[in-house]
DNA sequence: ATGTAC
């Protein structure tokens, strides 16, 4: 692969702009995309990464290969601050992310005509599943409404999925060795987060405070709240894996569970990586952004092609500080969802979209959701995974190919 | 993204 003139950095001097909660601002942000010449993204998306750039106490927004424009701040970004919180630049789906599971039967004994049967059925057993949750979390420590949990399991809406899958290509034998999987199995991928709890959180927070930040020595609360859904999200993805497993009647082992919305401390050394004054407090906000200093990652496409399991490269002073720790979470918008129906139906039969150029199948019964997730509407993930390679943040392991995507049963 | 808001 060609190397390519990657990072177009941008500097933006805000000391002049925002002297607001005693929060000293006086260096410069930094602003930077980690895209080549030839990654197309949206000039909305690089306005609002900059607009964000200039909230008081930020230190360092970084834009991913897959950046494209969200509702006032972008997603596929990353954000570092000092002394303060934004909550609404992790946004309202708290904890959302990636687990992929190894089905434990063969591939041999998985038909797939059975298995799209079976996955067929993941909607109808909703209720009952949800009710008898081992342990469910206690929503009355907070006040939360307790029909929070009855959302236990289910996938939601937008992007959110899950994907039977196959491996396409193994790039790093040694690293997939490391997995310690079956190349011939089935595998799992699960997009899904804290569905309606996150979002209440974060409506919560916005009455209270409204859309400032929050200084972090009064973000307690914000903080708990927001580790009880990011845990919640992670219980939510592995219960859609207990109904799969009932369903289909194979066992799932975890690889991995990734979350892109949140918000973390930096570690000391890792604020020394990115040159901060290690005196204060720096907190990384993750907007569609995966870790690169939690393990490996998965970096799906769209529905119609392949997903990459990737190693975060680890450089000689820690985890890569340029990209703010963070990589790709997926292979990014390139429509908006307003506009897909329109440029797609004409196009496009129904029966056409619930299959893909790849013969996986699409369970997809809504309408508007078949065409706002079609893969038309996705940039290349093949470009943005070579972006996070030429900026030396990954190495590949393994590709993905789609078999069956679930999105949803009901109209 | 959301048991939305118009």
């Amino acid at each position: 692969m060609p190397s390519k003139n990657l990072t177009r950095e941008i500097e933006v001097d805000i000391t002049s702009k925002h002297v607001i909660n005693d929060i000293d601002h006086g260096d410069n942000v930094r602003v930077r995309i980690i895209a080549s010449d030839d990654n197309w993204i949206e000039s909305d998306a690089i306005a609002q990464l900059k607009k964000t750039a200039e909230l008081p106490g930020m230190k360092l927004a970084v834009g991913l290969p897959d950046l494209h424009p969200g509702k006032g701040q972008p997603i596929g970004a990353a954000f570092v601050t000092e002394n303060i919180i934004y909550p609404h630049l992790v946004g309202s789906d708290i904890g959302c992310g990636m687990t992929l599971y190894e089905f434990k039967k063969s591939r041999r004994k998985l038909k797939f005509d059975k298995l799209e049967k079976q996955l067929r059925n993941f909607e109808s057993i909703d209720e009952e599943v949800a009710d008898c949750v081992d342990s469910p979390p206690d929503l009355s420590a907070f006040d939360f409404p307790n029909e929070l949990n009855k959302k236990l399991g289910t996938v939601g809406g937008g992007n959110h999925f899950f994907e039977c899958q196959s491996v396409h290509e193994i790039i790093d034998e040694a690293a997939f060795d490391c997995i310690n999987v079956n190349k011939n199995s089935l595998f799992l991928l699960v997009h899904s987060g804290s569905r309606g709890l996150g979002q209440h959180i974060l409506t919560q927070h916005v009455s209270q405070y409204g859309g400032a930040g929050i200084k972090d020595d009064s973000a307690d609360q914000y903080l708990l709240k927001h580790n009880f859904a990011n845990d919640w999200a992670v219980l939510n993805r592995q219960v859609i894996a207990d109904k799969i497993e009932r369903l289909v009647g194979s066992g799932l082992k975890n690889i991995l569970d990734v979350s892109h919305n949140h918000v973390y401390p930096l570690s000391a050394s890792e604020c020394e990586a990115l040159q901060l004054n290690t005196d204060q407090k720096y907190w990384i906000h993750r907007k569609g952004a995966s870790p690169s200093n939690q393990g490996l990652v998965m970096i799906p496409g769209s529905r119609g092609s392949l997903s990459y399991l990737v190693k975060p490269v680890i450089s000689s002073n820690g985890h890569s500080a340029i990209s703010g720790f963070s990589l790709a979470h997926g292979a990014g918008r390139k429509w908006k969802r307003s506009d897909c129906k329109g440029r797609i139906s004409h196009r496009f039969t129904v029966k056409e979209l619930e299959s893909t150029p790849l013969g996986s199948r699409v369970i997809c019964e809504n309408r508007n959701l078949l065409y706002e997730e079609a893969p038309q509407a996705y940039k290349n993930i093949d470009g943005v995974v070579s972006d996070l390679v030429d900026a030396g943040l990954i190495t590949v392991i393994a590709s993905f190919k789609p078999v069956i995507s679930f999105k949803t049963t009901r109209k």
